[in-house]
DNA sequence: ACTTGTCCTGTCATGCCGTCAGCTTACCGA
DNA sequence: TCGGTAAGCTGACGGCATGACAGGACAAGT
């Protein structure tokens, strides 16, 4: 299905071609972990994979196209976070042990993916529907889990029927990956992790299960 | 304070100076709005405003100069967001009202200056402290009012003492703050307006007073 | 009309973009 | 071993944005 990885001049590439390729994104990611995305310039990337712009461009139509690349790459491995929620218990002691590991675990997804999350952040609120797509996959293999959640929590009767779970496992998401996104913004400011935390898992255990948590 | 308005080379700005200088701004906001941060370009804008690039570079040392100048202006209008929480009461049915006003005028707020705020937002993501500034002074507005808020019921045995007010504050605001930068988002997908302001007011009024609405 | 200071633009050097033709390298079958 | 073929890379080029400057246009006061 995948087909093979293609220049854009439409050959097949090789090993060593994809071993360039693969360099190339490689420094694109440290580039843009270093300056600001609007001035990473092909030129850059290319210099520092050892290559000249010809060569980007024959495996990338342009930056956007190849930040695209390893936001694919990242999506599939966030897909990995479905395993936070899906098949937890949301009751009792254990639903606070649930909120705790799922906002570790998010928390800790997007701090070591941040550069690359920001940007697709931005393509996705500017409109562009490739990069929405990436972040609705990372974000729905949560949000998905959490809403089948306050669903079941619903059908037992221990969460009002006028909640939405679409809408309230969607707004949780958004807001653990806002706050993930300025992290380093709340601890600049003077709120530390420690207390973050803990505060954002209380959060989610307010929303999900609309009672305060028992520790 | 804010002193006169001075072009790039030191000289003060006149009254006709001044306009096209607004004039500017305007047509970046308008660009901004309608192409992609990256593709901005200084010779569009001044196109677009009937003018000449160099014309530009007199008021402004760059596009993201230019970005920071728009942004301050919102930043001014953004501080009347604290009306929407100080003064507020948060005890019974009027804490729900209070709740469902702020998400209101938190989402239109964001609504009408969505294109600058996501310039900001990233700015501030990639750890521009100007941006960061700006983008604090906006949301300080309504987290301080809230840390307030929180502190308050805290005094009064309402709320655990546990809940760092800061921490819970920050929080909520990024959520709202979030979710605003993705409304459009939200209804692509399926989530209609609708539902999601009741469950954003939902959340807001569990994570400050910590019990469901009386409504 | 002349001066003064503000305001705008033509022009130019510089540097990045994106493309192409052409060169080198690796693989493969005879 | 020897082409043949496709993959892989780059130098070079026209085109366009950037950013600096000097000089011209304009308004206001004298």
């Amino acid at each position: 299905m995948t087909g093979q990885v293609r220049t854009v001049d439409g050959r097949v590439a090789g090993r060593r071609g994809q071993a360039t390729r693969q360099k190339l994104l490689d420094c694109l990611g440290e580039m843009l972990s270093s300056s600001p995305y609007r001035d990473v310039k092909v030129i850059d990337v290319a210099r520092k994979a050892g290559t000249s712009p010809a060569t980007f461009y024959q495996y990338f139509p342009d930056v956007e196209g190849a930040v695209l690349e390893l936001a694919e790459e990242m999506a599939k491995e966030g897909a990995g976070l479905t395993e936070l929620v899906s098949g937890r218990s949301w009751v009792g002691k254990a639903a606070w042990q649930t909120s705790e590991e799922l906002v570790d675990g998010f928390l800790d997804f997007w701090r070591r993916h941040d550069a690359i999350l920001r940007v697709v952040d931005l393509g996705a609120a500017e409109g562009d529907k490739r990069f929405y797509k990436i972040r609705m996959k990372i974000l729905n293999s949560v949000t998905n889990s959490l809403t089948d959640a306050v669903k079941e929590l619903q059908a037992k009767g221990k969460v009002d029927k006028e909640v939405s779970a679409a809408a309230m496992a969607g707004s949780l998401v958004a807001m653990l990956a806002s706050v993930a996104g300025h992290q380093k913004g709340f601890t600049t400011w003077g709120v530390k992790q420690a207390e973050l935390k803990p505060n954002l898992a209380l959060l989610v255990h307010l929303g999900i299960t609309g009672k305060k948590p028992v520790r």
